[in-house]
DNA sequence: CATGGGATTGACT
DNA sequence: GTCAATCCCATGC
């Protein structure tokens, strides 16, 4: 996608990526589950500012944001609005559709379902390292392609975030209503 | 330089 | 439901 696509409102775009496909190397995946950071609110890491680690996130739109999370997982968001505001979307879960096999290798499991839903779990799958950080998501190595699996509004749930601690009123969280590849099950209520 | 806290996951009770 | 693994980085002295 171009990257105007991601120069706007962070939200907008965590609700426009659901529906994307994501691809890299063999595999790719349907986007089913986003959340929105935005540098104004306590649970981004661009709160604290333009950082050596979150200089990324204050670039121009359209790059990969990949950090370690917990010490052992690498997690992968998209750069979003214009330069100089420090935004991005974490991709949270995929809907697998290329390169199973390699997933199931990499993941050690052979259940679909578990595959790609979590951030984790889904650049383990897909492989996606931390060096695909500060890399535009045009293909080298990441892709995120529009698709004709876009479903309709109707179909989009809103939500909050889940694993901050910080900002967690923030209905920011966005998935495609009872698909079975989200990363953790949807609470009652919230359609958008 | 020491410290503390994670945008998680998988194993276990 | 609980909990530890594991390491980067922002902060504070």
């Amino acid at each position: 996608m171009r990257p105007g696509f991601y120069a706007r409102d962070v939200v907008e775009v965590a609700r426009s990526l659901v529906g994307c496909v994501v691809r890299h190397g063999e595999t790719a995946g349907l986007i089913v589950e986003t959340e929105a950071y935005h540098f104004s609110e306590e649970a981004c890491h661009a709160y604290v500012g333009c950082t050596p680690r979150t200089r990324v996130l204050f670039g121009p739109p359209g790059r990969a944001y990949v950090y370690l999370s917990y010490g052992i997982h690498a997690l992968l968001n998209a750069v979003a609005e214009p330069d100089g505001v420090g935004a991005a979307v974490l991709i949270r879960a995929l809907e697998p559709l290329e390169g199973l096999e390699l997933m199931k290798r990499r993941r050690g499991t052979e259940r679909v379902e578990n595959l790609c839903a979590g951030p984790g779990r889904l650049t383990q799958a897909m492989g996606i390292a931390l060096d695909a950080n500060d890399t535009p998501l045009d293909g080298r190595p990441v892709a995120i392609e529009r698709s004709h699996a876009l479903r309709a509004n109707d179909d989009l749930l809103a939500a909050r975030r889940i694993g901050i601690t910080r900002a967690v009123e923030l209905p920011w969280r966005f998935a495609l209503r009872g698909n079975r590849f989200v990363s953790r099950p949807w609470p009652p209520g919230l359609r958008s």
